[in-house]
Order: structure tokens, then C-alpha cells, then sequence
DNA sequence: AGTTTGTATATTGGATCCGAAATTACTGGT
DNA sequence: ACCAGTAATTTCGGATCCAATATACAAACT
């Protein structure tokens, strides 16, 4: 047998096509907030039944990224400033854990994969470029520690954050900063110090969010709680 | 005006019932991890077609109760004792964090609430009491905190943890053991001391998973990872 | 006998159709 | 001109039907 076999079982369901796309527009700023998603005008574009395009928004609405109002349709959630930042507050706390657990963890591929990462988010100023990297350097790192919960949580916050990040971080102040301390954390990670590493991460996260809510207050005009 | 105003448009819909029906069944233990849950039969039961319950399903696997493979069907979810490590992992460092961040904007609702819960779990006996009662005391000082996100993360976790917390928490042990710390806790949260109470709730859902997994060491015979 | 292949059945995923609720447009009255 | 009440349209939730896939079993072949 020499071809290359591919686990036919993996084959992405309609439900799971449409759940990405639209997955990827929220996250990525496409689709804005407090848009409403028709069930009737997305099966159309992908040229399916509303059947999955109905599994697809459930998914959504599950992770927090719409809000489905019964007999009225589905609309892409806004946080408020205060949950913006607890969002952040949370990966801080969540992914400095994250990180302390992982080093003494820390495998070669890992370290690789998260140099990688670094540098294409330094190469880059495409936006979605930008926000992928930066996930996937941390992820790489945190995925280390072998924490399947953890990468679940994480995962859903940085769902939630990505959106309202990725203004921020197109910033260049934002990215030349991000990258700085991304170096500076994958350096402290190879030295095996974990509580350093925790303690950069959790600083990396925190500061992020304040820079977020700094920029967003200028949009927004600084009312707390706003949508 | 002087009637109770209840939301009309919050009237359950047959997903959100099955789904209820379904998460109880499954958090209670009357399904056990690996089952099979068919749509046809589930619909049946129900009364319903098997739209409702392939949304009910969805949401389920959404919350990390039940794995859907492609055409073979929902089988509900086995944590390995890895996995529920990780989860009293994760709720410890949250919940201190979060009561941490509720002591100082305690409300006195919020403590009558927690004393209620704290005597009904003492007086009962029935374990899905116990259950629902040690998540309300729980929640409610932490819902004093007011932090919305924090809520959605822990009770995901809470979902998951509950239904190997019970067979533990049915040993009068267990019961006289979480009655006490429960006391203690909400003495402190009282007293104002938001380190100590945050202290002693990591301590408290640290021992608890602790104890879970040496109770589950038995059951299963101590092999590390197994489901 | 063991293995393999074809088939029959069960079960899920998706499409189409129907009913319910909400929003909008319209009409008649004051 | 404005408001209430009603009809029409839109959109969602649910039911039924069809297609795709997996499992179980039986038959045939080595």
C-alpha cells in the first residue's frame, strides 16, 4: 500500500462547512455585531437546505458568538465593555495556568511550531494573518501541557476575544509590542522558568485587553457597559 | 400594574425541553458514559419529531456531554480521570477567582440565598438535591460578583463535574464534609475577607475533585487515562 | 474453518413542506 | 393627522420524506 490514505470519516459535513464560514466572518469582523443572520438567505449562498444552516447558527449561539431570539432570528452578539474584560481577565488567569503547567511539559515540536508562529506574526500585517499566528503561537505552547479542557476553554475565549482584538492589533504599536513579548515569553518558556512564564502571560494578556479597552473607549465614547 | 409580568417569548420550545430532559438525565447519572442516544427513540419518547431532538443532541455536544460521530450516532462522553483532574483543576482556580472578586460586592440577597442552600443541602439526603443545592450556594456568591462570563465558564464546568461529583457526594462523608466547608466559607465571605475565601474555596474544590478521583481510583481499578 | 464479499437493515444527515409567531403594511375610525 | 385594529408578509420551529453511510448478517469462495 503506498498511497496516500485519508480518513474518509473526517469529511466535513454541510453543517460543519457552513459553522466555519460563518464562524470565521464573526471572528474576523465580517459580519458585524447586532447583524441578523437569515436562515433562508445563508442556505442560498451555500446552496444547501436550512437544516444545516440551522445546526450551523446552534453552534454559534452554543459558543457565545450570536444570539438566537425565537421566532426572530439570530443576531451576532455584542459584548459590553465590562464583559470584554472580564473575557481577558479570564484568559489571563486561565492561560498563565495554562503556560506554569505546560513548561516542564515543553516538547521540541512545540517550541519549533511556536517559533514558527512568532515569525510569520512578525512577517505579516494581513489582519486575519495576524490574529492566526498569534493564536497559534499560544496555542502551541499551552498545548504542550496536554490539557484537553483547558484547550477547550481557552479556545472558546479566544473565540470571543479575536473580534474585538483584531482592531487593536492591526494597530502597529499593538503588533510591534505583541511580538516583542511574544519573543520574550517563547525565550523565558525554553529556559524552563514556568512561574516567569506564567507571569509574563498573564502581563501579555492583561495588557492586551486594557489596550483593547482603551482603543474601544475612544470608538464607543467611554460608557461602561454599552453595547 | 400589579400582576406578575412573566417573558411570554420565553416559553420553552421542544428542543429546549428535550435538551433539559437529556442534560439532567445525563448530569443525574440515569444515562451512563458510552450509551447511545438514538433519535428515533428519543423522538418517540418525547412525543416529537427528530428535528427538536437532533437541536437537543447538539447542544450536548456543544457542552462536552455527549460525542456525535458522523452516521454512527451520540454516545455520551466518558472523561478519563485525567480529564476530571483538569476540571477540578480549572474550577478551582476560577471559583477562587471569582469569589474573590464577588466578596466585595456582596449583596444580602446573595447570603440568604447561600444560607438557604447551605441548610437544604444539610437536611436532605437525595442526592439530586445535594446536587442542585451545592451548585446554588456555589452560584449564588459568585453571581454577586456580576460577572457574566465567569458564570457561563463555570457552569460548563460545573455540567461536567457533576455527574462523577455525585456518586462521591452520596458518602455521607462527602455530605458532612462539603456541609462544613460550605459553613466556613460563607462565614468568611460574611467576615469580608475576600483572600480567605477565595483560599478556601480552591482548597475546598481541590479536595473535593481529590477525593473524587480516589473514590474513582477504586471504581475503576487506578488506571491512569482510562475511560 | 476462516475469510471475504454482497446484501439487508438501521440510523443519521439533509431537503422539502407545513404551521406558528412576529413584524410590517394597510385600512378605517376619531 | 394619529391611533387602533386587522390583514399580509416574512421568518422561524417542527414534521415528514429522501439520501447517504454504517453495522450485521448471510452466502460463497479459498
Amino acid at each position: 500500500m503506498n498511497f496516500q490514505a485519508t480518513d474518509a470519516s473526517r469529511s466535513r459535513s454541510a453543517a460543519d462547512i457552513v459553522h466555519e464560514a460563518l464562524r470565521d466572518a464573526i471572528v474576523q469582523g465580517n459580519l458585524a455585531s447586532g447583524v441578523q443572520l437569515r436562515q433562508e438567505e445563508i442556505a442560498r449562498a451555500f446552496n444547501v437546505s436550512r437544516i444545516p444552516v440551522r445546526e450551523a447558527i446552534l453552534r454559534l449561539e452554543q459558543q457565545g458568538l450570536v444570539e438566537n431570539r425565537r421566532y426572530r432570528g439570530a443576531f451576532v452578539t455584542a459584548l459590553s465593555t465590562d464583559e470584554i474584560d472580564e473575557v481577558f481577565r479570564l484568559r489571563a488567569l486561565i492561560e498563565s495556568d495554562a503556560i506554569r503547567h505546560a513548561v516542564p511539559r515543553m516538547t521540541a515540536t512545540a517550541l519549533t511550531e511556536a517559533r514558527e508562529a512568532l515569525e510569520a506574526f512578525s512577517r505579516t500585517s494581513d489582519p486575519a494573518q495576524l490574529m492566526d499566528q498569534n493564536r497559534r503561537f499560544h496555542c502551541a505552547l499551552y498545548a504542550a501541557g496536554q490539557q484537553p479542557v483547558y484547550m477547550g476553554v481557552i479556545n472558546g475565549l479566544l473565540d470571543q476575544s479575536d473580534r474585538y482584538l483584531r482592531a487593536q492589533l492591526s494597530l502597529t504599536q499593538g503588533q510591534d509590542r505583541a511580538a516583542r513579548e511574544h519573543l520574550l515569553i517563547l525565550d523565558v518558556v525554553q529556559s524552563g522558568d514556568a512561574e516567569r512564564a506564567a507571569d509574563l502571560t498573564k502581563a501579555h494578556v492583561t495588557e492586551a485587553g486594557a489596550a483593547l479597552l482603551d482603543y474601544l473607549g475612544q470608538e464607543r465614547g467611554g460608557q461602561s457597559g454599552a453595547r
